[in-house]
DNA sequence: AAAAATAAATAAACGCCGTATATTTACAGC
DNA sequence: GCTGTAAATATACGGCGTTTATTTATTTTT
């Protein structure tokens, strides 16, 4: 067989290589993801897609800039949600939002927090803006609890030096909060994630009390925790 | 070539593949862990294998099995090296011990927490023995403090009743202890399972505290969330 | 001791995979 | 209308898990 016309091909095949490997995961897992099995979806040959994407490993950074993208828009809708003066209903907001989006796009979550892809490590560089922005949400609000003197985290440990510079680099991309409160937000962070990674993963349910239960007990503890008053 | 004699091969090949397996994980890594790689360093052919495992799966389940042996070995005698009256010493050593190994054996720690291996999913039966007893160093001590009433954790969130009949296979390997105490455990465990896998995977120094500071912040904010006086 | 049965290895092959190379062809600009 | 480029195909290589058939070492039975 010979090139098809352009006219009968998809009209952006690099947007419509994304799609049709974000239905392959939805449908067999990250795992089972293959170029060749996009290429048999779209009725194209493997060697096409790399035309749009060097390798890859490409395609997977690709997939995971979009998620971040996507889940950082559902953090920073659910702060937005709330009004600014109230910070702690922000916190909570956000904290939902984040185990809603897990959960309704489970493949998504785990192809950013887990290591689904065979020998896959994404590249900080490229993955950061979006990554940094998702966090930001979280950031913001901590921040903002800083500033009018209603975080409690005086007893949190201080960053060491060598790590200030990529905070400047984050910086870049997340705000310019003050290094505290995004350390506790990576604290908090890896807390629901916990959370929400065990539940995913099915590690959860089987021996314990439900991932809802768990989750909303484990936000309350937050809240005690970190705010005052 | 023909088969060769069994004296020039391996005495117990078995447990040889298993070996052969832990380092090539530990040198290349879990994702590229392969049959006719461990085929190759034994000089023996990959289908030779199957004598052994049925597939690859198998093969990963039974390194799974005995990291989660070696990792209860730690939990258990990170607490038996504490006196058994001190129970808040005891729960501190067991978290030290924890992230202790998690560190020694980064790579054991995501073959069994993670999911390094493309599409393959633990068998709960197979795994379950080990597990639960590498998680009852943690529920024995959390139901010790419960016996003595100094378990804090009067509005932990229920366990719902469908899960009771799993809960009551748990107690079968881990012990005959309260499910409250299990279900702490279980929020324990998201809790330093959420910072320790953030920084095996190397998610965790660049932009916030390191993960020493941060584990030890957080194992004294248990501590103080779930110990009474 | 010889023969039969069993177990454990090899050899070969199948259908996947990512990817590199060379070739063809559709399309755009002059 | 010709030419250069970009995008697709065809082909191939080596690696993977796994299956099947076959060979051979070892054990058991007679």
């Amino acid at each position: 067989m010979v090139r098809p016309k352009r006219t009968k091909q998809h009209p952006n095949l690099q947007e419509a290589i994304k799609e049709t490997a974000w239905e392959w995961i939805a449908q067999h897992g990250a795992p089972a993801l293959s170029l060749r099995a996009i290429a048999r979806e779209l009725k194209i040959t493997a060697p096409a897609i790399y035309n749009y994407f060097p390798n890859r490993d490409a395609l997977v950074t690709a997939l995971i800039i979009d998620a971040y993208t996507s889940f950082g828009d559902s953090q920073i809708a659910a702060r937005d949600a709330v009004p600014a003066d109230n910070l702690t209903g922000r916190l909570m907001a956000i904290g939902l939002a984040y185990r809603n989006w897990a959960l309704t796009h489970p493949q998504r979550y785990q192809l950013i927090f887990g290591t689904p892809i065979p020998g896959y490590e994404a590249p900080l560089m490229e993955v950061l803006p979006s990554a940094a922005r998702s966090l930001s949400a979280l950031v913001s609000v901590l921040d903002a609890l800083r500033v009018v003197s209603k975080l409690n985290a005086e007893e949190f440990p201080a960053v060491k030096k060598e790590f200030k510079t990529s905070f400047e680099m984050w910086k870049t991309y997340g705000g310019n909060y003050d290094i505290l409160s995004l350390s506790v937000a990576v604290l908090i962070w890896a807390r629901v994630h916990g959370i929400v990674s065990l539940e995913i993963a099915g590690n959860l349910p089987p021996f314990g009390t439900d991932g809802n239960g768990l989750y909303t007990y484990e936000m309350a503890a937050i809240e005690k925790q970190f705010i005052k008053e």
